[in-house]
DNA sequence: TTGTACGCGTTATCAT
DNA sequence: ATGATAACGCGTACAA
């Protein structure tokens, strides 16, 4: 490997001298500089980060932990942060929890292990705390992205997930849904937790009845099985005729689910969900959604960390922000006459 | 930060002794081992990876960079990489180059900065020649995937990109199509030159003949633009009854800019493209692919790497692997009968 | 303006 | 079975 020291010797100069030139730190003559540049250039060298890294105690490089890389809500998000990232110098490594505590568990030790600056997190939930808990105690700075981690307080940014559940039942209720099911993510989720509460408020706001029948609860992530789900499905007598998912993935499961028994949406069945699927709403822009601005999360989650990680000596308050979701009407609802 | 020299203070023992309890190496009693156990965990110590990659010259952390991140294609085969990097021990970073070569290139800088072990690229294009030789100057292992680089030898995962836009037009054909348009990657990436020979394949067998004004090549990436593809469309006399789009991204693009025209698909135009469009085909399988095994890139192309690494004393041959592109007909080409 | 000496946290080598 | 020492490549404090 090409160092510093090889650097200094064919320019016959000191390795402090070529430090000063990599960094533009203190005072060189120009023809010092020059000699240094030209050696650098003719031996292709590149400084070592890790040797740096270890003197300067610190990186210059951001974590983001997503919890699953096929839906494009983390997608969208992770271009944000990536962006946000990029303005500030710094760089951005991406990890992938897939929903799970163990992963997740993993990617934990990979960002103490490699000392990176800051890390952006989607947690996988509530019991996600130790994970938290570890990154706090190790001293590494970390803002939490669209879910809540009870127990531990820092920076955050949410979307404000019961608002937006309450508009979609709004919206059903509007069109003449008066049986509105929900399928949502587990309830160890915050954000799980408060689009159940959005469903609930909804339906107290026009009268109508809450049965927890009409309420199945899985995984946010892509599901391997789907009988339970059927099961659930058969089991609501009468059938509801509209159903209500608590995020855009979930959207997918069901209407595969619903396709594979000939059941038709939105004439069968009226379908809302939370997030918009990307770029593939511009195809067949079918799904009614509660559409969250995933870039903005991971633009403003990315501006905090760093900012955070700037003011490290100052004792900043813990912020948080919560980005409203926006009703985007398509085609996946039916309007109702006769109930 | 907690050092080994704590953990040896407090286990009254030296540096080396808690260095081969870490990493089970050497000879130590049970009880040693024992006791500087315990106190790694009430210390909650964590190795530094900065400083143990200096000393051994290895990070264990792979990368793998890609050019689109919202696109189902590589989110699949990063899962693919992502498992396959885990099996062996090694730690996966991600990074997104936007299908632009500056970005690439500070991805480059990156990767030799971090001093990671190796690499998996989706190059841009041809013009990422200067960036793969920067990397095997730097002696940076890596593999190629999806595209190749001419000028540069080493192991590559691809597409049968020739043979699949060929079964796309064949398929057209046989639903009665005659005039076939083709909307393209730029010609300065390898799977959009045998993308473009297959189609002219196709019309050749059937004795149809290729006009150059019925290509249009642009990006793969997302558009922000259309309007070059619209004069492209209504520059095309007489129209084509369906066009074939060289990947997902692309047919999602002009399936939005006929929707934004009133031209229905299939009615009016009938589509079809290279790549699957992920769990979005589920919701309603919609669009007839060339749909390639996008998990499968991500998984060989990390074995491939990673006994790239391992071997790296031995001169093993390049490898090649080809992977085939299966037709999964459904929706959108319509059948012609009166041409 | 330039150079010397030291330290960052870890592991390999050679002793004991 | 355990320890002392040097080395990995770089930046900082201080000296010249």
């Amino acid at each position: 490997m090409v160092t510093i020291y090889d650097i200094a010797a064919k320019a016959s100069v000191s390795a402090m001298t070529v430090s000063r030139v990599i960094n533009n730190t203190g005072k060189i003559s120009e023809k010092t500089r020059a000699k240094v540049k030209r050696v650098m250039e003719e031996l292709n060298y590149v400084p070592n980060q890790t040797a740096r890294s270890l003197v300067l105690q610190q990186t210059k490089l951001l974590f983001l932990l997503i919890t699953d890389i096929m839906n494009p809500f983390y997608t969208t998000l992770a271009r944000g942060a990536e962006d946000a990232a990029k303005k500030s110098g710094y760089r951005l490594l991406f990890g992938n929890s897939d929903e799970s505590l163990e992963k997740e568990s993993d990617y934990v030790t990979t960002i103490l292990i490699a000392r990176v600056d800051g890390v952006l997190v989607a947690p996988a939930g509530d019991p996600s705390l130790p994970h938290m808990e570890s990154l706090r105690m190790h001293n590494v700075p970390f803002v939490l992205l669209d879910r809540e981690v009870p127990g531990i307080e820092c920076d955050i940014v949410l979307g404000d997930s019961k608002e937006g559940a309450r508009m979609l039942v709004e919206h059903l209720v509007s069109q003449g849904h008066r049986r509105i099911a929900m399928v949502n993510g587990s309830p160890s989720i915050s954000s799980a937790r408060l689009r159940l509460q959005g469903y609930q408020d909804g339906l107290k706001l026009n009268d109508l009845s809450y049965n927890d029948r009409y309420v199945y609860e899985t995984s946010f992530g892509p599901l391997n099985d789907l009988s339970e789900m059927e099961q659930w499905i058969d089991r609501m007598d009468p059938p509801p005729t509209a159903i209500v998912a608590g995020n855009n993935v979930l959207a997918v499961e069901v209407m595969r689910l619903l396709r594979g028994r000939g059941i038709s949406v939105p004439d069968d069945m009226s379908i809302v969900c939370f997030d918009d699927l990307g770029p593939y709403s511009e195809i067949e822009p079918f799904l009614t959604v509660a559409a969250q601005q995933a870039y903005q999360f991971g633009y403003m989650g990315m501006k905090m960390l760093i900012e955070r990680i700037q003011e490290r000596e100052t004792t900043l308050p813990w912020k948080k922000i919560v980005l409203p979701a926006d009703l985007i009407i398509r085609r996946s609802v039916k309007e109702i006459t006769q109930p």
